[in-house]
DNA sequence: CCCGTTATGATACTTACGTCTCACCAAGAG
DNA sequence: CTCTTGGTGAGACGTAAGTATCATAACGGG
């Protein structure tokens, strides 16, 4: 068994890195790169990414931004929910609005997947709902955790870049009318649960 | 001017036909068809299924499957406003979901168009809108045509193919789930509305 | 009936995805 | 030093999108 001290030859990994930082830099200048360029970019052969990544959207989907952020509230958050919800859309929003192309590209991407290779693919599971629990939090002494969590997906999925994109597109509302619009909705389901009608929870019973 | 009588030559218009009747017929079997297998069955040629479709986008886009339904509202509707979005909201998710498979499709078409083409593309504005608007239509009694027609869109917003395929592919929510949740959702931005919080109007005055 | 327009088909080309085979090279093991 | 092996590059192949050229049926007008 040749060369496995301290974790065999790094080759790999430094290809791997290498392909994906490229991959990275032609995403965030907003361009969806070929298999191809992100090849030539990285310095390495086309069949060598392959060897790497089974096909272009796993490729783009390691490329992916990687957002560190470990929370979207102000230094000083404000104790009360609705409040701390508004920080925290406004910002979220803010930041897909402001990478829109690439999470366009990402969704599109996440959409072509057969629900076997969805399941592979890790990405597209963002921070958004870690973010808005967070800002939820003074809900955790009078609710269940469950309950909380439901209610977060609830908002995230009306805050989203999938919302956002069909309120553009389909609805065609002005950018700063759709954000608003989107404000809205959140903060409504959050007034719907403190007025004592959360999210349901568990399994059906009809 | 050769034959111009009664219209022109309506060869075009029934081979036009026959394109989107083949794909049409191909999408509704669940699969995406390559243009050529959608102008085999049509039994086209392939470069004349381009000269009426400039790419395979606007082709699947024609074959999009019409809902000619124009209400989905019960024979005898509910006065209640309530009622009448929980009938019409039940109605639409079941529709989504019957079509998931098309409906991801269209989704993933239709990102991949770049906003000049976005705008090109008359598909993807589904009569969801005016079903939704129908079921509101007891609030014009209390509130502004514009107020009603935000809140159609921001209920469409958490209840169409972009925010389940969220909810199913990232929340991992089962499907029975992610439809009540919804429909949760829908109901509480109407509460909000009715609750004397209505969805935001008109230019931002800040 | 002949002529010319028009729609169409046949064919080829370019690009990109994804796969495969084979040769090469470097580095560690003996 | 030699032999083995893991990583890589070169090149080819098949499929599909999209474009372009050229030839040919079909059909209406005169």
């Amino acid at each position: 068994m040749p060369y496995e001290s301290g974790g065999r030859s790094r080759q790999k990994q430094r290809t791997r890195d290498a392909l994906v930082t490229a991959a990275r830099e032609l995403v965030a200048a907003g361009v969806t790169p070929t298999v191809e360029q992100a090849a030539a970019a990285a310095e390495v052969s086309r069949p060598t990414a392959y060897r790497y990544f089974p096909n272009q959207r796993a490729l783009l989907s390691a490329a992916h931004p990687e957002t560190t952020t470990t929370s979207l509230l102000p230094a000083d958050p404000p104790g009360d929910v609705s409040q701390r919800l508004a920080a925290v859309i406004d910002t979220f929003i803010e930041l897909v609005v402001e990478t829109e192309a690439q999470q366009r590209t990402m969704l599109r991407l996440a959409l072509g997947a057969d629900p076997a290779e969805r399941a592979a693919l890790p990405l597209r599971q963002g921070r958004a709902i870690s973010w808005i629990e967070e800002a939820l939090l003074p809900l955790q002494d009078s609710l269940p955790a469950e309950t909380v969590h439901q209610l977060a997906i609830a908002i995230r999925s009306v805050a989203g870049i999938e919302a956002l994109s069909w309120l553009l597109d389909v609805a065609k509302l002005p950018r700063d009318e759709a954000v608003r619009l989107i404000k809205w909705s959140a903060q409504s389901l959050l007034t719907a649960t403190l007025a004592g009608s959360p999210p349901p929870v568990g399994p059906l019973i009809e």
